[in-house]
DNA sequence: TCAATAATTCCTATATTTTGGGATTTTAAA
DNA sequence: TTTAAAATCCCAAAATATAGGAATTATTGA
């Protein structure tokens, strides 16, 4: 009888026989509407948006208001509202990874013409948590941003570091994407790629995210040994050169190591 | 019972006698409990902190977790999740004031002994939704902070032209405050406070927020002249200069003024 | 000012979801 | 493997959400 549109992004949750989403989920789903294009919505449009029903619509912006996470710009239009901006902050001085990455902050964020990115590893969605340097840089791919699951040394160097049966869903759901990003076209293929960046212990790709610059990333591990996502620098294509590759990709190593630790110490 | 879609600015935390908090909230208020001191928690200790329930606590963790909004760091411990960061991006790129704000930072962002904040009215707290400048300064103030109500120039400038209805209901919760804040110890000092910052267009404070320092700010409004929040700097008490300060509030005056042209640009 | 129109809230019965407490299963530790 | 702890599952009662229309409240334009 209610929204049909469970909006299912990457068609991710693969198997999901019972494609029911939760109440909060359906009345969150509103916030998703928010962007650059669109930044403010009136309840009828939220309405045909979402297929609510008027009353339905009006209530759960009443209380996505009442929360927080709705502003009544004017009567009936409403933009996102300052307790994302509050939790932001919160997650910024609690967070592990974030607060592991700030150890790297005096060293990385003088770059100019290196970005820095800390991406983690939530469902199957690699998102931009932390970013440093660049200075004067245009990088596409700022905080918050998902990244490709696929393409890119970011999202690599996490991949190559996955459990068996994790890559294998992530091979039925994507095998397109995963030809179209030079991981192999078959199982054998896709598993054989990754075991050589796993063994290199780094990624490099050349303009597979953005156009005219290298990626060069390293896998961030949880005290368990399970990767949570990695650190990656993004350079001008230019810059590239491959005899000292090996060279700054153990310094890589070594910096996502560094997180690594401070993470362990501080979810103890 | 409750208040017509003008909505309830004094809040009232104060006093809350039918205190029925949605669904939504109850469970929201989740995401409240982590801070930079308590970063991870276990069910175990939101049961506790929130007088849950074992099933209630395991549901909610479960579903927002499904929601983005924690991540699991491992069996039964959650951090907050990365959706906060996606929707503070989405804000970052949607939201009318804080795009509003974005057009000063050419001339703002490489300010070295000035910070400069936006901040916005919401409900009853006044939160920082931008920061520029104040390149090396330690400001207690940073970006998703929520601000004192009646303390500081940020706050003041925004008080000074709220309408009378409004500042009543904030006079008869916060009386205590307001003497403090030597905005008056009665409600006609309290509206005369005002009328003399709503005269000269700003506010100026010493050292009510931060040691030190003092404030500079200028209301911004919305296109039905309602006043949604405040430009201001933050500078080290040295370099108050008393002749000066008149011009120096013109030129804030000035800014907050193209922040609001350029809300109500973005708004429409 | 007014009426006319649009936007929003209110209302209610039914359908759906949530809840707590305990039983059951899974996981981690020994 | 056994044991203890943690997490999920289960279910009937209680609470809440829902749609659709009626009632109310804002907005507009003369």
């Amino acid at each position: 009888m209610n929204s049909p549109n469970t909006q299912d992004v990457t068609g991710s949750n693969t198997t999901q026989t019972n494609s029911k989403t939760s109440s909060l989920e359906r009345m969150l789903s509103v916030l998703d509407l928010f962007t650059e294009e669109a930044t403010v919505w009136s309840v009828e449009g939220i309405c045909d948006a979402m297929g609510y029903t008027r009353s339905t619509a009006y209530r759960y912006t009443k209380e996505l208001a009442d929360a927080g996470l709705l502003f009544q710009v004017e009567q009936g239009r409403y933009t996102l509202g300052a307790r994302i901006i509050q939790w932001d902050r919160q997650l910024r001085l609690s967070d592990p990874l974030v607060r592991a990455a700030k150890l790297l902050e005096p060293e990385l964020s003088a770059s100019v013409n290196v970005a820095w990115l800390i991406c983690g590893l939530f469902k199957d969605q690699v998102i931009c948590v932390e970013q440093f340097g660049g200075v004067g840089r245009q990088v596409s791919y700022s905080r918050g941003t998902p990244r490709p699951l696929l393409k890119g040394a970011t999202s690599k160097a996490i991949l190559a570091f996955l459990p068996n049966r994790q890559l294998m869903q992530i091979f039925v759901n994507y095998s397109e994407e995963i030809k179209s990003a030079n991981l192999g076209s078959n199982w054998d293929e896709f598993k054989k790629s990754l075991r050589v960046i796993r063994q290199k212990g780094y990624a490099v790709t050349k303009a597979e995210v953005d156009e005219g610059v290298f990626g060069l990333a390293a896998p961030i591990f949880n005290p368990d040994g399970k990767v949570i996502g990695s650190l990656s620098s993004v350079q001008p294509i230019e810059d590239y050169d491959d005899t000292g590759i090996a060279a700054e990709a153990e310094r890589i190593i070594g910096l996502a190591y560094r997180i690594s630790r401070e993470y362990e110490r501080l979810v103890r």
